[in-house]
DNA sequence: TGTACATCAGTGAACGCGCGTTCACTGATGTAC
DNA sequence: TGTACATCAGTGAACGCGCGTTCACTGATGTAC
């Protein structure tokens, strides 16, 4: 047991909490940004690792990059600001990610198809991240307008998709049943229904994800109408 | 200004707070489960009058209740519990709800439509509640196994709507594209998604709710696939 | 090359708050004698 | 009919906790002279 280093925090033994680092190498002069970045990181590993939102308080995130609660407001003028940026750079990444799924596809069907799987599986293998991006009510404009901005870090997923959609109905794939932004609600709200449902419902015994998103794709495709019943006059 | 009763609290002139009640007069011997119905009433309005689940505490409940909040103990063993309570409440009237919306139709498509109509309208105009049946990782189950009862007020509406579903089937209108219970998961998704995301991402410019259901109703029915490519292989 | 100094990256202690929960109690009310 | 008493429906004060946030500080580090 060789130690090189001088006994700042004697041992930690009966620390039981899952989440904690040493202190951190303080930062050299003019390298102050590098903990703001840590400090994002913390928090989206807090959200993938707990799986609970709740989870992320200042102090927690403190813990985990190694520094005292008060550093953060060095970075953050509060803990909102804070989760907002975090959430922007989830969104951002979350909006590669379903990209980078369907890299191969090259028709549009296909590529709605890749994406909604990998949408579904995002929600299932990360379940804190999925609740605050998309299953909490959006404190996420403080100095934003409260207008549509298709900018916007979360919005991105839905004007990609939305274009998707419109190739498709110039290809003539799909019909035109509304303009391809509606449609691509309708099929972010599929994708979202399947995903969060299963989050909030966990003991409904629930079929396979790739079952769902499969099922999914045929209703939305073809309908679970006999066709004898296309023009009938259900109200 | 007559003062019949002894100024017992003098006057709440500061009082800021929108939900609050005069001290509570004390239930008569026996009639100590007057307050219980009284408690699970209060957590129903805090629900739906803040539209925030967070809101629910067990002072909150107290005060709205006129009571203190030691006295909640003597009803529910913690808080929990009292949640849990007063969600079986709501499930079940919530289950109620959407029959009685549904009770003018006769046949089995349009008392789903009617159905799934009356589902987002009341996420809508129940956000709070809403939020808390289904929009939370269900600590729902305290004395219960984790493995799935239909009997659970919280399954009783997908169990009705796969009972619909079911008949519509025998009848011939849907195509037995799935068994029933897993038709219904998908109707479930798609009306909740529909909600939920409305509820979640406040700032996108979302179509009416009326919109919304009746084009889920379409691509559900019909589909969005031009027939010309209903053998198509989109992998 | 040496040193005084401004700057920068953080610390430590404390604040007030609301929370769930516990505990010993109070005082009205029905009941037994 | 009167009274002692057990029961019941609540109260009031306090606990320990974690939270977001503030404030005055410390001490290493780069820079100017």
């Amino acid at each position: 047991m060789s130690q090189t280093e001088p006994a700042d925090h004697p041992a930690p033994s009966g620390n039981v909490v899952p989440l904690a680092a040493p202190r951190r190498v303080r930062a050299r002069r003019g390298e102050g940004e590098r903990l703001r970045e840590e400090i994002l990181d913390a928090v989206e590993r807090i959200l993938v690792e707990t799986g609970d939102a709740e989870q992320v308080s200042i102090r927690a995130v403190g813990q985990l990059v190694g520094v005292t609660a008060p550093s953060i407001y060095r970075h953050f003028s509060d803990k909102d600001v804070m989760v907002h940026e975090a959430c922007q750079r989830a969104y951002d990444r979350f909006d590669n990610y379903l990209n980078e799924s369907s890299a191969n596809e090259t028709d549009p069907l296909s590529v709605i198809h890749a994406q909604a799987l990998a949408y579904v599986r995002f929600a299932m293998d990360n379940p804190g991240q999925y609740r605050v991006l998309f299953m909490k009510p959006a404190p996420h404009h403080h100095d934003h307008s409260t207008s549509f901005d298709p900018e916007r870090s979360e919005m991105k997923a839905l004007v990609h998709i939305a274009h998707t959609v419109g190739a498709a109905i110039e290809l003539g794939v799909l019909r035109p049943v509304a303009d391809p932004m509606t449609l691509a609600t309708m099929l972010w709200s599929g994708v979202h229904g399947i995903a969060s449902l299963r989050l909030a419902m966990t003991d409904v015994p629930w079929p396979t994800v790739e079952e769902q998103v499969e099922l999914l794709f045929t209703l939305l495709a073809f309908g679970m109408c006999n066709t004898s019943g296309q023009n009938s006059s259900h109200q």
